[in-house]
DNA sequence: TGGATATTTCTCTTTTTGCAGAAATTACTG
DNA sequence: CAGTAATTTCTGCAAAAAGAGAAATATCCA
């Protein structure tokens, strides 16, 4: 498959935007391909495309299974596995949240937890406490909160987006 | 400086999820160190309690200052620079959810407008053209919707948090 | 069942990142 | 304006991550 020169642009950026999105540049890459191109692809395309060795672009779908943002598809008449990515932005991002929370919040609510079931914690100064207090429930109030939100669905949760503060002003009237 | 148990182990699991969180290791060491300490500390004293080279403190601590996480005091009768950082979890967060807005999703938003400004557009697809001004679109509002959130002052954060979809109830009602 | 096709796993190289220790610079103090 | 304390920058090594290509494995079909 050829890429025109926006689509390669594109997918160029995503791959240098990989390693700040905690994933590296083929992942990236691939996902900005799956993603504009909004067909199934199969791994030998997309090694062509973006010039990467297949044996990477297996080990980058893998990866992106695991991110649950690309699914194995099957093709009619076609026994290559072939892959593709969500098209709505908004469903992409609500799998993104609920990954990093996985990712970033999880173990570190899980330390906190057992910090503060242990023994050992009786002989940290109150300051110390509380602080590892205060982390966990900021940790939980944030998790507790994301799930929420991903309960909505995209359309409810641009509508809520787009509102921003206004939605204080109305909390104040209830 | 002497880490008692729980202490100690909060900085070594905060060391380790740095990568997760875009930074390394010892950097996110270095805040959970301060974060915990309450007090300013030099960096002499951060390089011995955390065992780690006076140099690295050095450039952990302009990376810390760059993420506006840390800020370089004085304490009086002393020549050294002390560290602090914010004891607010909320403010905290309210940071890096800036910071993270700026290195995460400005680069992309840059990009975009000028993937669709370029003469080049035109040879794309209109699927393809469709997807880059959604996804422009997305991370726009992302953005401006994080910055009305910033504005609010972190117990109102909590309330709204605390809501949930609750949100969704009240907008119905209005 | 045997070849062709497709996919994954392994090994090795390259690149990047992290970090210690030395050297250089800067800032104070008597 | 020496001399000392504090800090930063430089240099080089070590560890980790990314990725290419080969080898091994699995899958399909005639």
């Amino acid at each position: 498959m050829e890429l025109k020169p926006v689509g390669q642009r594109f997918i160029l950026h995503w791959g240098e935007m990989g390693t700040r999105w905690g994933v590296n540049r083929t992942v990236a890459q691939i996902h900005a391909l799956l993603y504009l191109a909004g067909v199934p692809l199969h791994a030998e395309e997309i090694s062509e495309t973006l010039s990467v060795a297949r044996s990477n672009v297996s080990n980058s779908l893998k990866e992106l299974q695991n991110w649950n943002l690309v699914k194995l598809v099957h093709v009619k008449g076609d026994r290559r596995d072939h892959f593709e990515t969500l098209s709505d932005v908004w469903a992409l991002f609500k799998i993104i949240v609920h990954e990093r929370q996985q990712r970033e919040l999880e173990p570190t609510i899980h330390t906190l937890r057992d910090c503060l079931a242990s023994t050992d914690i009786a002989q940290e100064d109150s300051l110390t406490q509380a602080k590892i207090k205060e982390t966990l429930e900021f940790m939980e109030t944030l998790t507790w909160w994301g799930n929420e939100m991903l309960k909505l669905d995209p359309s409810t949760l641009v509508k809520l987006m787009k509102m921003g503060t206004g939605i204080q002003k109305i909390l104040g009237k209830k």
